[in-house]
DNA sequence: GGCAGAAATGACAGCGCTGTCAATTTGCTC
DNA sequence: GAGCAAATTGACAGCGCTGTCATTTCTGCC
């Protein structure tokens, strides 16, 4: 019933262990016989048993997604990752295997640790904030268990995939600036993300090089939700001096900023303009769309799952790659009356 | 280095296969016997590995979700059913895959018997809208694989979980009649989606019970987009009689119809009432805070799952289980000016 | 053509469990 | 306490692959 790598020998008029070695690209195959061997594969649509596999090869061929699931950034944007990291696992036949992982709460540590025992994954794939945790990232090394990470804020000899958030954050507001805003505001995210340092920072770069000295007014503490836009805002217009630009650290809290402006009768673009951060499906949908920054999350976690796969398969060690962001222009951002 | 059953049995002074009795909750093994074996495994930290069991149980100990990645609901939706499946899932020692499954593109049974074939789940999770896509759950009979489905159109013998989403509709409706609204429009979700029949079926059947007479102009398409729920609203309020309470048929549209209120001067709830389904996280940060209908998703995730698992070992056949909603008062409903 | 060394192939055991069926023990009945 | 059925336990093979190492075949070179 089930096509055995046993048949595909007999069919191929070779030993077990050298389909074997076919399935595995493994080198010392004559292409005459491996090309022999994978027509007979082709022929009778063989799949080799996943879990006999693992079991004698002592490798599982899973990755384990791994994520916060208490300060979890939008879940659209782990649903993106999580959709790119699938992506590469199947293209090189691996499974995937998602594990939230609280990361308040003691118990941290076992979780990861039963995961490894019960599962076994090849490797991990870390997403922010996870991407930072010491205690996890030691107990990675000591596991001995291959990860890559999605936007690691320190840059050590990591492997996986990030894009230059400071760079991207600077790009947007100096796009403001070059629009003759002087008052811009910023909406900082949770604290201690990467993602808030980075966009802080470049906001800070791009204002410290066209010559305006912070004005800590402008700069309101938010916590990447539409709430907290929206109350980081209203803090902002109910000053005496009122930005005339808000960058907030992600969509989500641009569009409690767009919101909160409507409650003060402001007018986007025409009062004030908004500009965001991660391009998310909702920034396209507003009115007036949101001028962002596009971040290639899906394709973040693809690439990431890629360098972690490359690096099991031996091939090389992997990279830490940087992807390019893209400044999308849209309408919520306008010239200074 | 690992513990192996043959060790947790050398210890328990059994056989190894009275140990793996135990491990699978088999009969005919006495209370004494277990408890020793029991106490072995502990003391052991005795993990299966799992790829043994499978290989030789035939049986993958993997359940798959699988969802439409194409006309997706909220990700947050999915998101929160993955999460409550993988918790049951967990729960039981089994893992979880997920498996985005593109509905339109034909090759859809072929990466439906792909997945079958190459990771042998024992069973699958539906999550809307393919819960009802028949070519699947003809092809899933066919294969023989068990399966359960989140908040499924056909109520045949199907297992899983549902919610009664009309009678929630109706509910919501109700209150805004008993506020004294009388013309209540609704916005439609995507037209083939179980959840915009029933929520729609609620709210007509809400208001042939209060004995008002249905107008076509109160009832606009939406697509469960914050966009579409703009786009609803703008052709509502452009209407020379405009509703004073708009019933949309997911948060995120309602989100969009409070949004274009703010557009036409509209002051919610004091002029317009508005509300929502589904009880998102956004709906709470909503100002006013939005009157919606919660939808237990993680909780719906988790009994699908527990159904499945259970029809899988033999606890009987498993259920269609109905969970109740609740009916969220907040800020954006008030009386009838 | 013969030889050493490299490349290709194969034989075989065994990964850690469970299914099957046989052996043993237990609990009953008379 | 013998006799029998039911309950409990165990022996053993084998699930479908891959690791190890032995064997065969090919290469280049003198």
């Amino acid at each position: 019933m089930r096509v055995r790598l046993e048949d595909v020998a007999r069919a191929a008029n070779v030993s077990p262990k050298t389909v074997s070695r076919v399935l595995n690209d493994e080198a010392n195959v004559t292409d005459a016989t491996r090309q022999r061997v994978r027509a007979a594969m082709e022929a009778m649509d063989y799949r080799p048993h996943p879990s006999a596999r693992s079991l004698a090869g002592n490798r599982s061929f899973l990755v384990a997604m791994l994520y916060d699931n208490n300060d979890n950034p939008a879940s659209t944007y782990l649903a993106e990752i999580q959709d790119g990291v699938l992506e590469a696992c199947d293209a090189h036949r691996y499974s995937m295997m998602v594990r939230p992982l609280r990361m308040r709460g003691g118990d941290f540590i076992r979780r990861f640790d039963a995961l490894i025992s019960d599962h076994h994954p090849d490797g991990v794939v870390l997403t922010p904030p996870i991407t930072d945790y010491a205690p996890l990232l030691k107990r990675l090394r000591e596991s001995n268990v291959p990860y890559a990470s999605v936007s690691p804020q320190r840059r050590g000899k990591v492997i996986g995939v990030t894009m230059d958030e400071q760079r991207a954050a600077r790009a947007i507001v100096e796009h403001l600036l070059g629009l003759g805003h002087r008052r811009i505001a910023h909406v900082i995210g949770i604290a201690d993300h990467g993602a808030s340092r980075w966009r802080l920072a470049g906001y800070r770069e791009a204002m410290a090089a066209a010559g305006l000295p912070e004005d800590p007014a402008m700069v309101v503490q938010g916590a990447f939700t539409f709430g907290s836009g929206v109350e980081a805002a209203r803090q902002l217009f109910s000053l005496a001096e009122r930005p005339t630009a808000v960058f907030a650290a992600n969509d989500d809290m641009a569009t409690g900023v767009m919101w909160a402006a409507g409650e003060y009768g402001l007018k986007v673009p025409h009062d004030l303009s908004v500009c965001g951060f991660d391009d998310t499906p909702l920034s396209r949908q507003l009115w007036p769309a949101l001028t962002t920054i596009q971040q290639p999350s899906r394709e973040m976690g693809k690439i990431a799952a890629e360098q972690l796969l490359g690096a099991l398969r031996g091939h090389g060690a992997g990279q830490l790659v940087q992807v390019p962001f893209v400044l999308q222009i849209r309408g919520s951002t306008a010239a200074v009356p």
